[in-house]
DNA sequence: CTGAAAGCGCTTACAG
DNA sequence: CTGAAAGCGCTTACAG
């Protein structure tokens, strides 16, 4: 009986009057057992109540079956969890599924870097890391430490150094942009945070490139992500001056669009133009990427991307699980192409 | 050298010239053992980069030092995650930091009782199982394979049975009730969901009392929680009967006031009173319990319950990790407390 | 103060 | 077709 009182390969093997070795062949469908010892003992592992240790399994084969996700914006915002951003919880669950079909579980874990990192926080067999920072200390010490793992968003100072997922970045913001320009924009800002993670990066450079392109100074605001909807007011400084005040901080002359990269920061100045009297979408049109929940709800709604983070999930779990397991990955195309949602703040009558 | 290539403990006692025993005694402070040994060893186990195994650790321990956590609802919406309840994500993110701070790590695993469940859903040290449904199959498995366990809600056919984390559903009920009264309630109407764990029983109990005492019948409106915001034109339906069609469904007068268990069906309810043309709060107040994000942001805004979700995650840690260790259950008050967040749809000029 | 030995529960060559 | 033995990487009485 195991320390736990739980029976015991030797139990059942006992209980059957055969080996350990026996049993373990016969219920794994390992060597060569007949048929009916195979039928007798599985009835008695049955009767007994017998289940495989999976530490005691794990032992040998330095495997134990299991995906650790590390979410790595929450890391910015200590034990803080963004409220309504729901992307997340979206991916973990989707990959707490999808790791379940490849017959893993997955693990939730902070930052394993940390000083006090419990040991069991190490047991996994691959990494999931999403939107890894630059230099980002958590991929250079799994690789250091050999333990395999893909990231969602690549590290931007180590593209191409690791496997990864990505959501195209620059289609994304393209997407985004010409939606504008076709509900009417001329002059697009752009607010942006200050996360450094591939993401914020691609994005800024494609409104960069697209800004050249179309002859337009970039309009840029870069607030913290964890601000979240309190950005509007000094976003809306910026853009269009204080209230009753001088011109716009920004010195160019106003935006008739505005285009943040979070969800949260969309709410904020949506919420911020309402106060003002700016009439959205007809003064102004405002979209962002990656939707928080806020923008659908709002008045007027906001236009924003679906990620589609539970494919990114299924993607990133698909690659961790051939790491953990030794073997090739399989090379598909993985890209995953956002969809853009249109609402209310970008839709003139 | 590990299967992994990773030192193990041998490769260190070789190094440092000593046996294994003195490497596990100096690395974890048992025994006795030379300070300059102790030294010695702990320079040679960082110079090779060894890092003890978790899993080796675990087979004689027979622990790992993994919680895992099963959100029961989750597994009536099969692979579909609710948008907007970020009450789980909260409770997740809480468990997994408050696991850390135990030295635990947290799984998120689905319903073990499924067949192909892996192997490593099952290498918790303990379970956390979020609202339970009547005669939950888990808790019967858990408790058949002597898993420690909490539940956070309890099993409605089976109270006291277990240990539970509770948010006390009859306080937070008669908190709302009440609320809507002073807010200027006469007659409260009450949608509820079908998944049949002990908030919804509770919840329902609450009202039917309060509704004896307050000499007003029940009115109660019924619908999955799955329905989530679609929940509107029946419930509207149901208390003021079809668009210019007969009286309500009800059978009884219209209620002056609706309050919902979910936020997802109080945004449901929020949104059709709005294209219906009753006024909220003026003509008609609405609550839910358990708000979504959805309510924060919807005009007008809906007041909610917050039931602290990070609270209950943090004693449900407390619990299942002295149960983990074999250690009696300190014997405190649990009970969260929720809180009222009174928004506009209660408060009338 | 240090080490040889047994053991945690399983799997896997290998020998019969 | 079946089993004795060694081993996965650690810890823990126990003996020196």
């Amino acid at each position: 009986m195991q320390a736990s009182g739980r029976p015991t390969i030797k139990d059942v093997a006992k209980a059957a009057g055969v080996s350990p070795t026996t049993v373990s062949h016969a219920l794994n469908g390992k060597g060569v057992v007949r048929r009916e010892t195979v039928e007798r003992i599985e009835r008695i592992a049955a009767d007994v109540g017998y289940r495989p240790s999976a530490i005691a399994r794990g032992l040998q084969k330095s495997r134990l079956g299991l995906l650790a996700l590390v979410i790595r914006p929450f890391n910015t915002l200590d034990t803080y969890l963004p409220t309504g951003v729901d992307y997340f919880l979206r991916m973990a669950g989707a990959a707490s599924l999808a790791a379940m079909e490849h017959g893993y579980s997955l693990m939730l874990v902070d930052d394993p870097t940390k000083p006090g990192t419990p040991l069991s926080a190490r047991v996994a067999d691959a990494y999931i890391v999403t939107e890894p920072f630059e230099n980002d200390p958590v991929l250079t010490y799994l690789a250091e430490e050999r333990v395999p793992f893909v990231t969602v968003g690549t590290d931007p100072a180590r593209r191409d150094a690791f496997p990864a997922i990505d959501a195209d970045s620059q289609d994304q913001t393209a997407l985004v942009l010409d939606h504008l320009v076709e509900a009417g924009a001329g002059r697009i800002g752009f607010v942006i945070g200050t996360d450094r993670n591939s993401w914020t990066a691609d994005s800024y450079e494609c409104y960069a490139a697209w800004c050249v392109e179309h002859d337009q100074d970039p309009l840029l605001y870069t607030a913290p992500e964890s601000l979240g909807e309190q950005v509007g007011p000094g976003a809306l400084d910026f853009f269009f001056g204080p209230e009753g005040g001088s011109g716009p901080a920004s010195g160019g002359p106003a935006p008739d669009a505005i285009y943040c990269l979070t969800g949260r920061h969309a709410a904020g100045v949506n919420a911020e133009a309402a106060r003002r009297g700016i009439r959205v979408p007809e003064q102004l049109l405002i979209a962002g990427a990656s939707g928080a929940l806020q923008n659908m709800t709002s008045r007027p709604s906001v236009t924003v991307l679906d990620l589609h983070p539970e494919e990114l999930a299924k993607h990133a779990v698909d690659v961790a699980v051939a790491l953990a397991e030794h073997r090739p990955v399989p090379d598909i195309d993985r890209t995953v192409v956002p969809s853009l949602i249109v609402r209310e703040s970008t839709t003139r009558a």
